[in-house]
RNA sequence: GGAGAGAUGGCUGAGCGGUUGAAAGCACCGGUCUUGAAAACCGGCAAAGGGGCAACUCUUUCCUGGGUUCGAAUCCCAGUCUCUCCGCCA
C-alpha cells in the first residue's frame, strides 16, 4: 500500500514511477478523492470538537444542540467513509514501485543476467527430461494423480519421495545452522486479511484456492507460498528494535491455481497446483532491505553451490516483478532437457509496501515507530530442485546419482536405480 | 457437539456512565548517586489521522459493528476471536 502523503507531495513522480510498471493512473482522480476526504474529516472533526465541549460543560440548555450536531456528524461520516473506501480500493491495487537500479521492461525479455555459476554438464548421450526419467523409474506418476485429483498434480514415489524429503530437510538444516534462520512450521491456511497483507488480495484472488469453511467465519485460503503466513507473523505488531532482523524459514506445500498459464509447462512437474517450497522471510529495519536482499540471495545460491547445480542469477525487470516487490533477483537452474535455465528461486525486497498493508512496525530507542521492511525468497523450490537433480545427475541408463550433500539425508544412498 | 469465562497501551493488569487516553507493575529512555555497573530514588514513555513552516493543536481508538445517552472502556443488541471443562478425535 502506498502512502497517500507521499503521493500528495510527489504526485508526478508517483505517476511516472508507476509507468515503469506499465500502469497509467489517473492521478487527478486520486488527488481529488484525497482532498475531498480531508475536507470531510475537517468538517467532521470541528463538529466533534464542538459536541465534546457541550458534553463537558454539562449545560442542559445546550444538550438539544448536541443532538443535532450528532446527526450532522453521522451524515458526514457516511460520506467520508465511502470516499475513503474508494480511495483505498484504488491504492490497494497499485503495485510497489521498482527501485532505480531495476531494469525497465515489459516482461522477462528485459531481465538482466547478473552472474553465472557452476559447470553445465556435458552428456555423451541425449539427456532425458525429468518426467521421462521419473516415469521410467516408476517413481513419478502423473496419470495416477489425474485419476485421484486432476491435472497438474503428481504422485512422487519410493526413492524419489525420499529424495524430495531429503532436499527439504537439507535446505532447512543449512538455513537454520549456517544462515541463522529460525525454523517455523506454520498454518497452511490464511485468512483474508493475511492474504491482503502480503498483496495476494484483492488483485490476485483468481490465483488462490479458497477453502470452504464455516459460513460465518472469515474467508480462508490455502497459502500460495509460506511468504504469506511467515511475513504476516508481524501483522498488527510493533517490534522492539532488538528483535530485528527476524529471519524465518519454513518448508511448506504451496497451492496455486495457475490461472492464466494454460498450456504452459503442461508436461512434468515444473508447474503444479501443489508443490513444496522452502521459504525464507526476513523482517528488518527498512534501511537494511538491500543488504538483506543480497544476504538472502546468497543463502539461496549457497544451496545450489552445495548441490553442485549450475545456475545463473538475474535481476527481474520492472514488468516481470511480483506485485509487492521493489527489487527481485531470480535464480535459475540449468535444465539439460530444455537446454536452458529455469527459475528455482525468487528473492524480493518489498520495502515497507507489505508492512503498510499489515501494519507491521518497530520502535527504536527514541520511541519513534517505523514500518518494517519485509523480504522473501525461495531457498529453494523443492519440486524444481528435484527436477534439477534428476536432469543434471542422470546417467545414460536412466539412473540418478545422489549429490554428496544429500547422502546424509538419504541413508547414504548414492544412486537411484530402477527396481 | 454441550457448559462456562474472557478480549483494555510494547507486555502484565485495574477500572464497570462524566476531570479515564485510561491506575499499578514490567520493559524501555533520561537524570541523581557510582571509578564503572547494579541497586535505590526522580522524571519521561500508546497508536492512527487532520491542521500548522514550526512551537503546537484538534479528532479518533479500551476486539468488531450497531443501539441507548448531552456524554460510553463502562449499559443494551449482534458478530468475531481466545481460554477452561465435558464429549469426540489425529
Amino acid at each position: 500500500m502506498h502512502n497517500i502523503k507521499d503521493i500528495r507531495n510527489n504526485s508526478n513522480l508517483f505517476k511516472e514511477s508507476l509507468k515503469k510498471r506499465f500502469i497509467d493512473i489517473d492521478i487527478n482522480e486520486i488527488l481529488k478523492l484525497d482532498e475531498n476526504n480531508r475536507k470531510l474529516i475537517q468538517e467532521k472533526e470541528s463538529l466533534e470538537s464542538e459536541k465534546k465541549q457541550i458534553s463537558k460543560s454539562k449545560n442542559k440548555e445546550l444538550f438539544k444542540k448536541s443532538k443535532i450536531i450528532s446527526e450532522k456528524i453521522d451524515s458526514i461520516e457516511i460520506k467520508q467513509k465511502k470516499l475513503k473506501a474508494s480511495l483505498d480500493t484504488i491504492l490497494s491495487s497499485l503495485p510497489n514501485i521498482p527501485l532505480n537500479d531495476v531494469p525497465v521492461g515489459k516482461d522477462e525479455s528485459s531481465n538482466v543476467e547478473v552472474s553465472k555459476s557452476g559447470t553445465i554438464p556435458n552428456f555423451n548421450f541425449k539427456p532425458k527430461s525429468h518426467f521421462e526419467l521419473g516415469e521410467k523409474l516408476n517413481m513419478l506418476d502423473f496419470e495416477l494423480a489425474t485419476k485421484t485429483t486432476g491435472s497438474r498434480f503428481v504422485f512422487v514415489k519410493d526413492k524419489l519421495a525420499l529424495l524430495e524429503r531429503a532436499i527439504s530437510n537439507f535446505m532447512i538444516e543449512v538455513h537454520v545452522n549456517q544462515n541463522g534462520y529460525q525454523e517455523i512450521s506454520p498454518p497452511l491456511i490464511a485468512s483474508e486479511s493475511t492474504m491482503y497483507g502480503t498483496g495476494q488480495l484483492p488483485k490476485f484472488e483468481n490465483d488462490q484456492f479458497e477453502i470452504k469453511f464455516d459460513e460465518k467465519t472469515d474467508r480462508k485460503f490455502l497459502i500460495p507460498t509460506a511468504e504469506v503466513i511467515l511475513t504476516n507473523m508481524g501483522k498488527n505488531k510493533i517490534f522492539h528494535q532488538e528483535e530485528l532482523p527476524l529471519r524465518l524459514v519454513a518448508s511448506t506445500p504451496c497451492f496455486r491455481k495457475e490461472a492464466g498459464s494454460y498450456g504452459k509447462d503442461t508436461k512434468g512437474m515444473i508447474r503444479q497446483h501443489q508443490f513444496y517450497k522452502v521459504e525464507l522471510v526476513s523482517i528488518v529495519e527498512q534501511e537494511n532491505c538491500l543488504s538483506e536482499l543480497d544476504r538472502m540471495t546468497n543463502c539461496a545460491t549457497k544451496i545450489l553451490d552445495m548441490l553442485k547445480l549450475p545456475y545463473r542469477k538475474i535481476i527481474l525487470s520492472s514488468g516481470d516483478m511480483g506485485f509487492s516487490a521493489e527489487k527481485t533477483f531470480d535464480i535459475e537452474v540449468w535444465l539439460p532437457s530444455e537446454n536452458k535455465y529455469r527459475e528455482i528461486s525468487s528473492c524480493s525486497s518489498c520495502g515497507t509496501f507489505q508492512a503498510r498493508r499489515m501494519k507491521a512496525r518497530y520502535k527504536n530507542k527514541n520511541k519513534d515507530t517505523f514500518f518494517v521492511g519485509t523480504l522473501n525468497g525461495s531457498g529453494l523450490a523443492v519440486g524444481r530442485t528435484l527436477i534439477a537433480i534428476l536432469e543434471n545427475y542422470q546417467e545414460s541408463d536412466g539412473s540418478i546419482k545422489i549429490p554428496d550433500a544429500l547422502k546424509p539425508y538419504m541413508n547414504n544412498l548414492d544412486k537411484i536405480v530402477k527396481k
